[in-house]
Order: C-alpha cells, then sequence, then structure tokens
DNA sequence: AAAAAAACATGATATTAATCATATAAAGGA
DNA sequence: TCCTTTATATGATTAATATCATGTTTTTTT
C-alpha cells in the first residue's frame, strides 16, 4: 500500500482552488482566460479542468462568458467568496465537518478518543477556511507572502 | 454531489482504530477475542475487518493466535503504539503530511496558501496523533472522558 | 444572416478504494 | 494422530472518484 497525498481535500477541490486563486491574480473582467490557457497554466488536464470550471462559473465562484473574446474571469465579488465555499462547491458540504471516524453518535458532549484530540484543531481549521476569502489569499499572493507553485 | 464523510482517513484506517480500541479496552492475552465477534461489536462487514485485523497483527498493532480459543488481543506492548502508527500501518506514511493542494513544490519556506493558512493546525494534529498511544487513548475511555460510540 | 469561437451539458471510460469470498496453514483437543 | 477451530494469504467483485470526449448553445465578428 502506498498513498502519497493528503486525502482532506478530493483532487478536483485541490485543481478547483488552483484555478481559483490562478484566475484571481491573472483576470478581470476585460482580461478572461479561456479554458485552454488556464490549463497550461495550472497543469490540469483540459477536459478535467473544464467540467470544474463550469460548475464553478454556475455557482458564481467564478464569472465567464461565451464566445469570442469570451472565458473565464474573477470578479471582485466573486473574490469575495470564502475558500470554504469553493470547496463546497466542489466536494459538498458536511465533509470536513463530521467526526474524523465517522461516528454517527459521536458530538462535543459525547466524544470519540479522536474527536477529543484533534477535534479543537479541526475547528479551528474549519474557521479559518470559512473566514479567508479568495480575495484575502489573492492579497497574501500579491505581496510575495505565499506563493503558488503549480 | 454529496458526501458526507470526513476523509482525513480512510474508511479502512477508521475501522481500523475503532477495533484497535475496542480489543485495547475488551481483551488481554488470556481473553482473546475472534474475528466475528470483533466484527458485531464494532459494526464493520467481517470480510472487511478481518482483512484489516490481520494486517495489524502482522505489524504488531495488536496480537494474535490461531487455532480453537484463538483471536485477537491487545497486549501491553501493543498498547504502546501510538495512533499514527495504526494509521500509517493501513493508510501508508506522509498521507497526512504532504501538501494540502499536493503542490510539489510547497513548503515551510516556500508555502501555497493553503499551506500557510493551515499547515500549522496540520503540524499540531500530526503532533498529537504521534505523541498518543493507544494505551493513552484507552485510559480515557476508562476514566469515561471520552466514548466510543459505536 | 452566417460562420467561428467560446463556454455548457452530458455522458463514457479508467483508475482507485471499498467490500466480499475462499482456499490454506497453524494450533489445540479428543 | 486426526478433526475442529481459528487466523492467514490471496484474489474477485463492487462502488466511488478521477479523467476524458463530444455534441449543443450562446455570442461575437464579418
Amino acid at each position: 500500500m502506498k498513498f502519497y497525498t493528503n486525502k482532506m481535500l478530493s483532487n478536483s477541490s485541490k485543481y478547483a482552488l488552483k484555478a481559483v486563486m490562478y484566475l484571481a491574480l491573472h483576470t478581470e473582467e476585460n482580461n478572461k482566460m479561456m479554458v485552454k490557457d488556464i490549463s497550461e497554466r495550472i497543469n490540469v488536464p483540459k477536459a478535467y479542468i473544464a467540467k470544474l470550471l463550469q460548475e464553478l462559473a454556475k455557482r458564481k465562484i467564478i464569472s465567464s462568458a461565451k464566445g469570442p473574446k469570451g472565458g473565464f474571469y474573477s470578479s471582485p465579488s466573486n473574490k469575495n467568496r470564502t475558500i470554504m465555499e469553493v470547496i463546497e462547491v466542489i466536494d459538498g458540504k458536511k465533509k470536513m465537518e463530521s467526526c474524523v471516524l465517522g461516528l454517527e453518535d459521536c458530538n462535543e458532549q459525547h466524544p470519540c478518543p479522536i474527536h477529543s484530540l484533534i477535534g479543537p484543531l479541526k475547528s479551528k481549521m474549519i474557521d479559518l477556511l470559512d473566514s479567508k476569502t479568495i480575495n484575502d489569499l489573492a492579497q497574501d499572493l500579491a505581496l510575495n507572502k505565499v506563493f503558488l507553485p503549480i
């Protein structure tokens, strides 16, 4: 058995986050980018990222325009969506919320051992992802505080 | 799309942890338990948990004995293994360690936005899982500080 | 209008993880 | 020693996720 990737997020939501970040940094309403180019820049297969971009656009995490000169872009209001919203659009809600052991009857008042151990940290993670907007991270990137090593 | 379980751990390692905890609480060398009974108690399909128990026994996370009066049990030295070791036996190493976005070139010195955001909390989680032994959690269970709502 | 360029919608295939099944080997009791 | 009991080894099947492919619709340009 060999696993080398962290599974807190699905591949799909990882790709989605990369694309969303990339668009937030490099596009705007009069500077759109086509699937083909996005795919190359963020290094994700075209057909795969296309599907995700469509879903993200439908849910207003990014914007899109059809036809010549069309493409995807990130509007100011798009950038106000949170990181958790990006994840939820792709992976669905509750994914990160349930008990780490998947136990139905585990909760704060009646916690399983693992819950008691890492529950508080998990809550903090969720709070962070809930409070940070795409724009927040884009700013960090613009200031070279972090990088997008695609 | 619908996902209701937290995927930080695979189903397999969740089941393994349940079994390990159960055995730590309810068995010892002269009080073994058969697959069939373990399966019923922790509510995991027999054939599935059997395979996991075999792997755990091979890697000395639990103990086993064949033949009549045989079964699985948890010895004192088994109980000194850490929670992370249980996870690693089943899910493989590094699973929890890599970048949340799965980016090759992301690290402490050159972090991606998400890494920078939740990396410290993830490190704390890993430290906890590394430092807690099966015995530690079994004690918490014995003292009714936590529960095993199987 | 008509043609071309793009996203949109839908579904097919491939890969991986989860689940199940069974034949083999070891241990203990008659 | 032989039969029963139990874990062990191995592999088959099913389900979920990831990946790819293609026809349809909308928009712009000529």
